[in-house]
DNA sequence: ACCCATTCCGGGAAAAGTC
DNA sequence: GACTTTTCCCGGAATGGGT
């Protein structure tokens, strides 16, 4: 729907460039009435391009409050996959949804790029291309980024290859793995596109909070898959923690009224980001993973998995 | 006893000089006869002194004889110990006698240096120390080097602490120690001894022999403890295996006609190395462990210890 | 397909750190 | 000294490599 939508706009687009022409040379001035009656009808065609577009992105604004809303859904349900439920976590689906809107409003980019080129030819009192395009690429770029923002997910949250059953429990000196995806297939092929992941970015301030290193390069490139797949994938083999022992306990800082946290009610996060450019437009993507428990033995697993449970039961059920 | 000889034998250089002095200072020609009873007199003190050097190093070298006999009774008392059984191996009476001797043979090495020098200043025809020095030097050389070698020994065989009753058995990425030490506690305080370590320095070239490394430093400073401990100690925390897999198996190369060695039969050395120096004397002293087995997992521990034995047995037996 | 060797890793237990 | 948390490491099982 909305390709078909771009193209016609896009034919708008060649109807002007005639108009255009005649109006800036004046061969014949004694066809001034023509002229006018030209650029009224120019002016009724930017008007209603402008119009066109307003309604385009609230369409278009419509359907990303849906997506993100599905989106939503879906991370809803990848929760409570995590928790044992059997739901299904497929985002073929959205990815679709996601990459066809993207691409539309993409369109939509170039289109007023374009529209922005002819107002630098012609213009005229009260052009509504002139009052209106500041406003209209406002807001597309508001809503390109806001698609973008939400389109970049957690698909794998964190989890041990030998404890399938048991994800966002991590063992230290334990393999693990997790794994990113940008559900807008849309991206520069002539640049390689690279995410990292951090580990605890912004650390809480309780005291006794342990600090980990992630062992292993920390960024990847973003790979294309075949048609169906497109996303980063992250292995990482090991992680290995370094407790903040030394420099200064710093006790009495704040934070410190409740007790130090049991071990496995201790909750990390891992950040992934995304440096994304396409179209001329750069942003920086980030998403971050469900919290998750970090153990140094098996015989914590239990305890930790408790903690899980009990963190996304808590996070769930108020909503 | 030694000290007491060289002691004496250095009062018998004091006496020279006078002596060298006149002979050297023609302040009396009419007393030519006197300096010829004088040159008697020199020249049967240094055909003295020859032959005292002589008689020392024919008892030294009897003396060092027995002490390498008894040292190589240490090292089956050692080799048993590793067995198992209840042997005493101190080694403080060998390092006892060990520093004395090599303590009399470096006054040697002095007093011949001394009397070079006194060479240098007056000669005559059939002077004994031109005819002699240099075959004595060399024997006292040869005295010294085959001292110093037998007196670097490995005090302690590789062994994994959690098996103290397994020694020479050692698993891949398990941490081990093994100690040597230097019978001789004379060094030069001015500069560190470096002693490092080489694991199969000449690897047998059967088909399939397996290749390890050494993690953690391979070098270490000679300690030298309180006035009852001497030597170096090693201690390495980790060893890492590496396969030769790779590169060739090289199937028909020679020593491929018995079949590859079963892992638990496969003999490895570690070769200490020492760069020694004292008294302008330098050598580069080994000495090496006993073989051992490497194994990679404690399932093979049992025939991996039937190696040991079995191969100490052999080599104890015939003897 | 089997066997030998190595890697992987659960889990008991010792060690280290904490109040 | 008890408790929490981490390290150590045995040994069963899975994996891999060679024939």
């Amino acid at each position: 729907l909305e390709n078909l939508q771009e193209a016609f706009d896009f034919s708008y687009k060649l109807y002007y460039q005639p108009g255009q022409d005649h109006s800036n040379d004046p061969q014949y001035m004694q066809q001034v009435q023509a002229l006018q009656a030209k650029l009224q009808t120019l002016d009724r065609q930017r008007r209603e391009v402008v119009a066109q577009i307003q309604q385009l992105l609230g369409r278009s604004e419509t359907l990303r409050d849906f997506l993100q809303q599905e989106l939503g859904a879906w991370r809803e349900r990848q929760r409570r996959g995590c928790l044992g439920a059997p739901v299904d976590t497929c985002l073929l689906q959205l990815q679709t949804w996601f990459t066809a809107l993207g691409e539309g409003l993409f369109q939509l980019l170039q289109l007023l790029r374009a529209l922005a080129e002819l107002r630098q030819k012609v213009t005229y009192e009260r052009d509504p291309l002139q009052a209106e395009m500041p406003l209209l690429e406002t807001r597309l770029q508001e809503q390109l980024t806001s698609l973008l923002q939400s389109a970049f997910v957690v698909e794998q949250q964190p989890c041990m290859p030998n404890t399938p059953k048991r994800p966002l429990v991590l063992r230290t000196a334990s393999k693990f793995c997790t794994r990113a995806r940008l559900l807008i297939r849309l991206y520069d092929r002539n640049h390689r596109m690279e995410a990292t992941i951090h580990i605890d970015r912004d650390p809480p301030k309780t005291r006794g909070f342990r600090k980990f290193n992630i062992l292993t390069s920390s960024s990847k490139t973003v790979l294309a898959g075949d048609s169906h797949r497109e996303g980063l994938v992250c292995d990482f083999q090991y992680l290995t923690l370094k407790e903040q022992k030394g420099g200064g306990s710093g006790k009495g800082s704040r934070g410190s009224s409740e007790g130090p946290l049991v071990v496995t009610e201790e909750l990390h996060l891992i950040t992934f980001t995304l440096a994304y450019a396409y179209c001329g437009l750069e942003l920086k993507l980030e998403t971050c993973t469900l919290p998750f428990v970090i153990i140094s033995n098996n015989n914590q697993l239990s305890s930790a998995w408790a903690s899980v449970l009990w963190f996304n039961m808590l996070s769930t059920n108020p909503k």
